[in-house]
RNA sequence: GGGGAUAUAGCUCAGUGGUAGAGCGUUCGGUUCGCAUCCGAAAGGCCGGGGGUUCGAAUCCCCCUAUCUCCA
C-alpha cells in the first residue's frame, strides 16, 4: 500500500471490513452548518449526529472528507505539513465503540502489513495527561512501550467544537519523520520540541467525545460517548512513500515539479534579458514556494468544483485569495504569462476519479482559473508599476539632490550651484509635489522641501539670471534690484544679497532633510496601504519588490492604517445594526399564526395597537404604500393571526384592510409577521382594544401582482443557470408587483444574446403552465436533493420548498418562504428590462411580468413604430438609416466648418497681406464676427503661417470675438518675439483688465476675456504700446 | 454596508486652467527575398454623462453611471 489511491481505498475497505458504514465525501460547502464557512475536517458534516439532531445511518461510519482549512493559511510553505486543502480519514462511533476498540483498530491500520504496515519502531503516542485510561490501553491493547507515550496539555490534547458543548480528550499517534533507530526522544520536552520542529509527524487523532462542558468549565459526562478519528491522507502517503514531508509524495510531487519547471523555464528566458526584471530567486526565500503552489492550486480547483466562485465576500474571497496567493508567488518568481488551468488540468487527470465532481466541472474551473488570474496580473502589474515608479523617484530625486550639494562644496554659491539646483527642480518638481500630496512618504521633511522649492520657484520667476558671456559675468536680479553676482570663472567671486541668500540657504536645510529621510531607504506604509487598498496589491509583493531595490517598507505604518480601515467598517456597521436591534425590541409580537399562503382574508383578535415612529420603505419601484402614508398619521395593528405576508426574503408586504366596528384601518406595508403598518380611515385606536375582532384582508391584486414577480423570478434563475452555467447563485433579489430586480453571481456582463435566451427559455417554462406546490422538508435533505437556496441565508431546521412541475421533473425547486402563484403561466409574459453590474462577479438583472412586461413593450414598440415613421423604412432598416443620417450630418458639420473659417479669413487677409507696424512688430488686430472659439485658433493659425512666409518677423496677431455678455482675446506672437521680453500671456492678461476681466496663457499664445466691449479700443493701445516699446 | 481609485483615438496610456497627444493597431504610398523590416502620410476624439466655478475646463468642485480594489 504505497500510492494515495490506494491508502483513500484501503482505509475505507478496512472499516468497511469493520461493521463500518462508508459515506462520501460531503461538499466542501456544508449543508445545514452556518457556523462554519467550509467543511474544515472529516467530522464536520458528521456534527448534526454526535449533537444528536439527526440519526447517523449506522452507529459506525467511516469516510474520506476533502477538506480547506484556512487558519494555517500562512504556514503553508513553511512546514512540511500544513495544507489549505486536504483528504481527512476518518472513522466514526455513535455511542457505538468507545477507547478501546478506536485504538485497537487504529493500531492494527497502522501496522498490520496488510494494510499500513509501519513499523512500530518509529511510532510514538501522546494522551492527555488527565486520561486515566490511554496510555494504559496503548501498552496492553498495541503493546507501545511506557516511555514512548508522553501526556500533554489541554493545549495539545483536549478537543472541543467550542468554548461550551461536547469535548473530550484526545491521543494522537506520531511517526519519526527522521525515522531514527536509536530514540533520542527521551522526555515530555524532547518530544513538544521535535513536534513543533516537524520530526515528529502527526498521522492520526483519536478523540475521544466524552464529556459536556458548561459555561463554568464544569465537565459532566456523556450519556452516549462518541469517537471521531482524523489522519490526513497526505501525512500518511507522506510517511508510506518514505518521504520527508507531505509535498514529496505523491499527491503533491507532480504539482511542485510543474512548478518548478514553471520558474525554472522562466530564469532561462530572463537571464538573457535586459529589462531589469523583478525576480525572487527561489533560494532566497524563507520558504519553499512551489509547495505553497501545490498546495493552493489544489485548493483552488476543489472549491472551484464545488461551485464556489471568487469573490470577495465570505468563502468566495477565501477562494481569491488562495488563488492570487499562487499568482502572486510565481510572479516574484518571475512568472508573467498566465498559467494557471495547466496545473489544475493536472490535478483533474490525478484526481477526478476519486472526486468526478473535478471532471464533470473541468470547464467551469478552468474558465474561472483562467479570469482570476488574468484580473489579477492586471492588478499586479498596475500595482508593480507604481510602486516602481515611486521607488525609481526617489533614487532620481537622491541623486539629484546629492549632485546639488556636490557643486555647491566645490563652487560655493554660484551659477553652478544654481544650475544644479534647476537640473533637480526640472526633474523633481512635479513628483515632489504627487510625492507629498498624495500622502505617499512620511516625515516632515518632504513638506519642507516642497516649500522650499516652491519659494526658488517663485524667487526664480522673479529674478532672472543675466549672463554675459564676453567676461563670464553673471548677474542676478530681483524686482530690477541688483540682488548678486561674480565671475563664471572664478568659483568663490559670486556674492548674494542677504535675502536671496536667506531663502538659498532655507532651500539647503530642507534638502540636506529630504536626503536624510532618503537614506532611510524606506517606501512609506501610507503608499504600501495605498497600493494594497486602492489597487490591490498585496503587501508582500510591495515589501518583496521594495526589498530588491533596497528599500524596507514601514510595517507598522501599514497595520496602522489597515486598522484604521477596519476601524472604520466596524463603526457604520455597528451604527446600522442598532438601529436595527431598536426597530425589531419595539415591535416584538409573540407568536402569530399565518394564514396567508391559504387564503387572503380572515377574523383575527387584537393584540394591540401603538403609534409607529419608525420609517416606511419606499422601494424605488414601489412606493405605493409609502405613497399613500404621506402625511398621515401612523399606527401598528398587532393581531394574533394574519393573512398579511410580511417583508422578508426580498418579497414586500402585503398592503391591504383591517376592517372591525366602526372602524377601518388602511394597511400599507407589513413588517413583522403580524404587524400591520398603516393609517385609520374610520375610527381610531379606540375602536381597536386588545381582544377585539377585526377582519383583514389583503390587497389581492397586488398580492397576485407580486406573485407573479416572485414566480417568475424562480423561473428566470432555473434559466440563467441553464444559460451561463450552475455557478449562477442568487445573490439578493427585491420583489416587487409585476417587477423583479434580481441579483446573482456571474463574472461578465451578459450578451444580448444570453438575455434573449433567458428571456425565451423563461417564457417557455411559464407558458408550460407547471403547476406551482410546496412541501415542507428537513433542510439538510433539501439541500442534499440540491434544491436551490441562497447562499448564507439562515433557514431553521424545516424549511419549506417551493416546486414547479411534477414531481421528480420539477424546472424549479427553491428554499423560500414567498407566495406564489398556483400555475405559472398565470405570470403572462417576461422581459428583462435592464443589466448592470453591482460589484465584481454579481450581475443585477431588471426584469417585468404580467402587464409591466406589457407595458414595457408596448413603450419600445412605440419608439420603433415612431422611427420607422421618421425614416421612412422598415424597423430593420432602421440603424442603418440613423446610422446614415449620423455619417452624413458628420460630413456637412465638417464641410461647412472648412466653408465658414475660409470665409472668416478672407475678412482677415487683407490685413495679413498690409499689417499695421507696431514699433519693429507687425501687428494684425481684427474682430471677427460670428466665430465660434475653434474657428479663432483655426483663422490665427492660418494668419500666423502667412505673415512667416511672407517674412513679416516678428508679428502679433490678435483677433477679437464678441457676443451679447463678453469680450474675448485671442493673441498669438511669432515665436521669437517673447525673448524680448513681451510675453502673450502677461500682456493679455493686462489688456483683460482693462476689460473687466482675466486671462493668460502661454508665452506665445494666450487667451483672455472680459465684459466691459466699451474699452476695447484702450486694450489695443495698451498692446501697441507695449509692442511698439521693443 | 463603508472607504479608495480609474474612465482621453480601435487597444495601452500620457496630458495639474490656455490650439487634445504618444506608442501599438488600421488605411494608403514607398522600401525589403524574408522576419513583429524600415521610411513617409492619412483616417480615427461631444476627453463616460449631467450640473457648477471661470474670460476660458479633458484639467478644479458637486451629482450620476461603469469598471477595479480594500475593509466589514
Amino acid at each position: 500500500m504505497r500510492e494515495s489511491s490506494e491508502i483513500r481505498q484501503g482505509f475505507l475497505d478496512f472499516f468497511e471490513g469493520r461493521e463500518h458504514h462508508v459515506v462520501p465525501s460531503s461538499p466542501l460547502v456544508p449543508l445545514a452548518d452556518p457556523s462554519i464557512l467550509l467543511i474544515n475536517a472529516g467530522m464536520a458534516p458528521m456534527k448534526r449526529y454526535f449533537e444528536g439532531k439527526e440519526q447517523p445511518p449506522a452507529p459506525r461510519v467511516a469516510s474520506c472528507q476533502k477538506c480547506v482549512r484556512t487558519v494555517d493559511l500562512d504556514r503553508v510553505g513553511f512546514t512540511n505539513r500544513h495544507n489549505t486543502f486536504f483528504e481527512m480519514l476518518g472513522n466514526f462511533s455513535f455511542g457505538d465503540y468507545f477507547k478501546a476498540e478506536a485504538i485497537e483498530l487504529a493500531w492494527e491500520f497502522l501496522t498490520d502489513k496488510k494494510w499500513a504496515g509501519l513499523d512500530p519502531k518509529y511510532l510514538y503516542v501522546s494522551t492527555h495527561e488527565n486520561d486515566p485510561n490511554a496510555p494504559g490501553l496503548w501498552e496492553k491493547l498495541a503493546g507501545v512501550p511506557r516511555d514512548r507515550i508522553f501526556g500533554l496539555s489541554d493545549e495539545h490534547n483536549l478537543w472541543a467544537a467550542a468554548d461550551v458543548g461536547p469535548c473530550g480528550y484526545d491521543t494522537e499517534i506520531f511517526f519519526d519523520m527522521e525515522r531514527a533507530e536509536s530514540n533520542p526522544c527521551k522526555s515530555r520536552e524532547d518530544f513538544e520540541r521535535m513536534e513543533k520542529a516537524g520530526r515528529m509527524l502527526e498521522v492520526w487523532n483519536l478523540v475521544f467525545m466524552e464529556f459536556n462542558r458548561d459555561a463554568a468549565g464544569k465537565m459532566t459526562p456523556l450519556p452516549k460517548k462518541n469517537i471521531d478519528t482524523g489522519m490526513g491522507l497526505e501525512r500518511l502517503a507522506a510517511v508510506l512513500q518514505g518521504k520527508a514531508n507531505v509535498f514529496e509524495c505523491d499527491l503533491f510531487d507532480y504539482l511542485v515539479g510543474y512548478f518548478k519547471e514553471l520558474a525554472a523555464g522562466t530564469s532561462a528566458a530572463l537571464s538573457t534579458s535586459t529589462s531589469g526584471d523583478e525576480r525572487v530567486a527561489p533560494d532566497k526565500l524563507a520558504y519553499e514556494p512551489f509547495w505553497l503552489c501545490a498546495d493552493h492550486i489544489r485548493t483552488a480547483a476543489f472549491m472551484l468544483a464545488d461551485n464556489i466562485t471568487p469573490s470577495n465576500l465570505d468563502r468566495g474571497y477565501v477562494l481569491r485569495r488562495v488563488i492570487r496567493r499562487v499568482v502572486k508567488t510565481t510572479y516574484l518568481l518571475g512568472v508573467r504569462k498566465p498559467y494557471l488551468t495547466e496545473p489544475a488540468k493536472l490535478i483533474i487527470d490525478k484526481m477526478g476519479d476519486a472526486y468526478p465532481e473535478l471532471a464533470s466541472r473541468k470547464d467551469n474551473i478552468l474558465t474561472w482559473l483562467a479570469r482570476e488570474e488574468e484580473g489579477f496580473l492586471g492588478v499586479l502589474e498596475k500595482g508593480i508599476e507604481k510602486l516602481g515608479y515611486d521607488v525609481n523617484l526617489k533614487k532620481t530625486i537622491e541623486e539629484r539632490i546629492n549632485n546639488y550639494f556636490a557643486v555647491l562644496k566645490q563652487n560655493g554659491r554660484s551659477t553652478y550651484a544654481l544650475d544644479a539646483l534647476n537640473s533637480l527642480e526640472t526633474g523633481v518638481w512635479d513628483h515632489l509635489h504627487l510625492i507629498v500630496t498624495g500622502g505617499w512618504v512620511h516625515g516632515e521633511a518632504w513638506k519642507e522641501a516642497l516649500k522650499a522649492i516652491d519659494e526658488m520657484e517663485t524667487v526664480r520667476s522673479e529674478c532672472p539670471v543675466t549672463d554675459t558671456p564676453q567676461d563670464k559675468h553673471v548677474q542676478v536680479i530681483l524686482n530690477g534690484q541688483q540682488m548678486g553676482g561674480g565671475f563664471l570663472d572664478q568659483p568663490g567671486t559670486f556674492q548674494l544679497s542677504p535675502e536671496w541668500e536667506e531663502r538659498w540657504s532655507y532651500v539647503d536645510s530642507a534638502l540636506r532633510a529630504v536626503a536624510v529621510e532618503l537614506q532611510r531607504r524606506a517606501v512609506s506604509g501610507a503608499f504600501a496601504f495605498y497600493l494594497h487598498d486602492t489597487l490591490g496589491l498585496p503587501f508582500e509583493v510591495t515589501q518583496e519588490l521594495a526589498r530588491l531595490r533596497g528599500f524596507e517598507v514601514d510595517e507598522d505604518e501599514f497595520k496602522a492604517e489597515m486598522e484604521q480601515q477596519r476601524n472604520r467598517a466596524r463603526e457604520r456597521k455597528e451604527f446600522t445594526s442598532e438601529f436595527q436591534v431598536e426597530e425589531e425590541g419595539a415591535m416584538a409580537n409573540g407568536d402569530v399564526e399565518f394564514v396567508g399562503y391559504d387564503t387572503l382574508t380572515a377574523r383575527a383578535t387584537v393584540r394591540g395597537v401603538k403609534p409607529f415612529t419608525g420609517k416606511l420603505d419606499a422601494k424605488e419601484k414601489d412606493a405605493a404604500g409609502a405613497e399613500e402614508a404621506k402625511g398621515k398619521e401612523l399606527f401598528a395593528l398587532y393581531t394574533d393571526k394574519t393573512p398579511f405576508y410580511a417583508e422578508t426574503g426580498g418579497q414586500p408586504g402585503d398592503m391591504g384592510y383591517a376592517v372591525g366596528k366602526d372602524v377601518r384601518f388602511r394597511v400599507v406595508d407589513s413588517k413583522n409577521m403580524g404587524e400591520h403598518l398603516g393609517f385609520f380611515e374610520e375610527g381610531g385606536a379606540e375602536n381597536l382594544a386588545e381582544g377585539a375582532t377585526v377582519e383583514l384582508k389583503v390587497d389581492e391584486t397586488r398580492r397576485t401582482a407580486i406573485a407573479r414577480a416572485h414566480t417568475t423570478a424562480h423561473v428566470m434563475l432555473a434559466a440563467l443557470k441553464r444559460v451561463l452555467g450552475e455557478h449562477v447563485n442568487q445573490a439578493g433579489s427585491q420583489i416587487y408587483p409585476d417587477r423583479i430586480r434580481f441579483d446573482f453571481s456571474h463574472y461578465e456582463a451578459m450578451t444580448d444574446e444570453q438575455m434573449r435566451e433567458v428571456e425565451r427559455i423563461t417564457n417557455e417554462i411559464l407558458l408550460a403552465d407547471h403547476a406551482v406546490w410546496t412541501q415542507q422538508m428537513p433542510l439538510v435533505d433539501a439541500k442534499r436533493e440540491g434544491v436551490t437556496a441562497v447562499f448564507d441565508e439562515k433557514y431553521g431546521e424545516t424549511v419549506r420548498v417551493v416546486n414547479m412541475g411534477e414531481e421528480g421533473a420539477q424546472v424549479s425547486r427553491e428554499l423560500c418562504g414567498g407566495t406564489h402563484l398556483s400555475h405559472s403561466s398565470q405570470a403572462g409574459s417576461f422581459v428583462i428590462v435592464k443589466e448592470e453590474s453591482v460589484q465584481s462577479g454579481i450581475r443585477r438583472l431588471e426584469a417585468a411580468v404580467g402587464m409591466e412586461a406589457q407595458k414595457f413593450l408596448a413603450d419600445f414598440r412605440k419608439v420603433g413604430e415612431d422611427l420607422m415613421r421618421e425614416f421612412h423604412v422598415p424597423l430593420n432598416e432602421v440603424e442603418e438609416a440613423i446610422e446614415k443620417t449620423r455619417r452624413e450630418l458628420k460630413e456637412t458639420h465638417q464641410e461647412l466648418a472648412v466653408l465658414k473659417r475660409g470665409a472668416l479669413y478672407d475678412t482677415v487677409a487683407p490685413k495679413v497681406a498690409e499689417p499695421e507696424m507696431a514699433g519693429k512688430v507687425s501687428l494684425v488686430a481684427v474682430e471677427l464676427e460670428g466665430a465660434g472659439k475653434d474657428d479663432v485658433k483655426n483663422v490665427i493659425d492660418r494668419a500666423a503661417r502667412e505673415l512667416a512666409k511672407a517674412g513679416k518677423k516678428p508679428f502679433a496677431v490678435l483677433i477679437v470675438r464678441k457676443d451679447e455678455k463678453s469680450v474675448s482675446l485671442t493673441l498669438r506672437f511669432s515665436p521669437e518675439l517673447p525673448e524680448s521680453g513681451v510675453k502673450a500671456g502677461a500682456v493679455v492678461r493686462d489688456m483683460a483688465k482693462i476689460l473687466g476681466g482675466g486671462g493668460g496663457g502661454a508665452d506665445a499664445f494666450a487667451e483672455a476675456g472680459g465684459r466691459d466691449a466699451s474699452k476695447l479700443p484702450d486694450a489695443i493701445e495698451l498692446l501697441r504700446e507695449k509692442l511698439g516699446a521693443i
